[in-house]
Formats: C-alpha cells, structure tokens, sequence
DNA sequence: TCGTGTGAAGACGTTCACAGCT
DNA sequence: AGCTGTGAACGTCTTCACACGA
C-alpha cells in the first residue's frame, strides 16, 4: 500500500481550509473553486490544489470542490472526529488565558484539568478546569490517559516538568516557554514563543 | 552596496541564538563552538555556521566564536537597541494575559497602551498599562508615532480593527485571531493561531 | 587537532502552465 | 468556457563534506 505521506505544512494549511469550509458549510454553499478558497485561506490557488491533491482526487474540472465532502476528507485525515482531551502545566497569567479562551474547544480540543505548584492562589474567574497540583500529574496522565499538554511556566521550570510529562506518557506538548525543550523522538513539541513572534513583525517593517 | 539580504528563517533563528548568548554572557563565558550553540537553539550545527554567515566572519577557526562580540553583531543585525513601543487592542482574557506577561520586555518591546471596547470593564489586576476606548486608537497611534500593533480582539472583529490600525499608521501586527487579514502589501501581520498550533502537535503524535 | 567557512548536493516547498474533463 | 490535476521549472532551505586557518 502506499502512504501518502503528506507534508506537515500541507497539514498545517489543511486545518486553516477546514475553518473556512466550516464557513461555507454554515451558509449552505455547496461547492467551491480553489481561487476562491485559496483566497479565503491567504495562499495561491495551485498551492492549494495540490495540497487537496493529498487527500485523493475530490474536485470536478470546470466546476470546483464539494464544500461538504472536502470537509468530511480533511477531517478524516485530521482525526477530528472526537474531542481531544488535554491538561494544562502553569496556571499563571498566560495559563489562566489559555483555559478560558474557547478556541480551542471550537477545535476539538477539551482542557480537562490544569495544574500548578499553588493551585490554591489560582483565581477561578471563568475557569470551569479544576485545578490540582503538580505532584497530582502523573498519577492524572496515566489515569485519564491523557496525551497532550500545554506547558505554561517560567522557561526555568520548563525542562523539569516535560521530563515529568514525557515519564507520566504525554505524548505532544504545546510550549509557551522560550526554550528549547529536549524530547525523545517519540515526543512532538510545538513551541510558540510570543516574544519571538512579535519580534518577527517588527523586522520586516 | 552590497545587501546581504537575510533570509527570513535566518533571522527568526538569529533571534533564537541571541536568547541562547545572553545566557552565556550571563555566566561570563567567552566563546561558544557552534555545535554547542546548536544544540542550545536545537538546530544542525552546519545550520548555525551558515546563519552566523550572513553576519560577516566573526568565528576563530579551531575555537568557536566570541560570545560577547556575536551578541552584539546578532543585535545589530535585529536593530535591538532600544525598547520598540506597542500597543494592544482587545484587552479580554488572552490580551490581558499578553499585557502582563513579561517576555516582550525582556525582548525589547513595550506595551505602550491598550484598547478596549469597554476598557472601564477591564480588570487592572497587575496591569500597569493604561487602557482606552479604541476610540481614541487612531489618534494615539499617530501622536506617540507607534508602529506596532498586537491583535487579540474577537475574529469577528479583527479585520475591522485592523482595517483602522492600518489607516492610523500600523506597520506591523501580531494577530491572535484565526482568521486571514487583508493589508495593503507594506503592512507585515504575523498570525498566531493558538488552536491551531495545538493542533499539530495532536497530528504528529 | 579542532572548529570555522563554504561549494556543492540534496531535500523540500511553491508556482507555472497546460492538458484534459465537464 | 471554466476549473481541476499535475509534470516540470523554479526557488528556498538544509545538510554534507572538506579545505583551510588557529
């Protein structure tokens, strides 16, 4: 059999189409020409066909894409079928945001716990995630079976407790420290640093 | 003159490196190889050398190079000098989140101000910086001559605000929303997409 | 010998341009 | 005619591998 092996950053684009298909979706329109997608999502229309063209052969020539069944494969890929649980590490000022920003729920994903070194000093304004601490992880990871996590710490702490998730069996970690975390390969971290990324935008002005 | 033009993946990685010679400079260490650096900023130490390139020749060969001197070539290169004034609009949870957070002094930049809807609603909690109804954005924006902007405000809304930042003089944007802006050519937007970066991490594992 | 600097090769990603289906 | 699907060209980024200086 062949795997088709699609590039990460054609996954990457591919979620960025399924919001906008989501949007088609609601406003009933049933199919879709790449211009006019690729023009929704920000990126060329060939690039686009060819990133659709992982997904096997959907389009009709002269016509465009089914908006619903062009979802229905982008989310097959994705594994969107269910919602994801995860668990947040650092409830300070970001972290707090984090657990109340409902974008991720809208993606599939479920915060279903967080944890802190002191739970008790968490303000719990519009926080509905319990919170326990840190020494409760593991035991919580491996109970709940829980795979993801998003790491919210002080960069000096940060090592130390992906050591803790990677032994309890977390298996993707989103980090919002600027620094870089060491992982066996089984492990995927995605880092977002926001300072890096702001300083991004002031070079290219 | 010959201008050397960085490429952009270089630079953000330039920055990455700086991170890591601070901290040497902090613990008076004086030269670095570039297999250490690289394995400190996780990149292949060939990458390194070629990225340090692009600065000139600073390296002794046999030796590594300065990490005094590297840190200010590196920070010359990114025009670090001063602190880079910003301003934030959409103080809800994730922008009050970003305006306490103190990585973007640490690199340099400094929320000058924030914009609100209801900023009599916003809850000042460790917030030291001001905040005002968007209202007064645009005349702020043109008086204090700020060139940064960073976006947290509903996606509902985020094209209209940047439609306005754009008008007042913004030449740069960090986006939280998740949806594709439009700005004329000389304006750079930076998009990060919380939900989505989660969501890699969910698809590599 | 150690580690930089760099030509050359390779891997990867993007875009063009057009054949072919509806 | 309109729009997809894709070979091929192109451009960019990464890595190798080694000459050369300290």
């Amino acid at each position: 059999m062949e795997k088709p092996k699609i590039p990460g950053k054609t996954i990457y684009r591919l979620s960025i189409y399924h919001r906008c298909l989501r949007r088609l979706e609601d406003n009933s329109i049933e199919t879709v020409s790449s211009s006019s997608l690729a023009k929704a999502a920000g990126v060329n229309p060939a690039q686009l066909r060819r990133d659709l063209g992982y997904l096997g052969t959907f389009g009709t020539r002269g016509l465009g894409y089914p908006v619903i069944e062009l979802a229905d494969a982008i989310r097959e890929v994705l594994g969107r079928e269910h919602l994801q649980p995860v668990i947040l590490v650092g409830v300070g000022n970001l972290g707090a945001a984090l657990l109340r920003y409902d974008g991720f729920k809208k993606e599939g994903f479920e915060p279903v716990a967080a944890f802190d070194t002191v739970p008790e000093e968490v303000i719990l304004r519009g926080i509905s995630v319990p919170v326990y601490h840190v020494d409760d992880m593991p035991s919580f990871i491996r109970k709940n079976k829980v795979k993801l996590a998003v790491l919210s710490v002080p960069a000096a702490h940060a090592q130390e407790v992906t050591n803790e998730l990677v032994d309890a069996g977390i298996q993707g970690i989103l980090s919002f420290s600027p620094t870089v975390l060491e992982v066996p390969a089984s492990v995927t971290v995605n880092s977002v640093d926001l300072a890096l990324e702001l300083e991004q935008v002031s070079l290219f002005t």
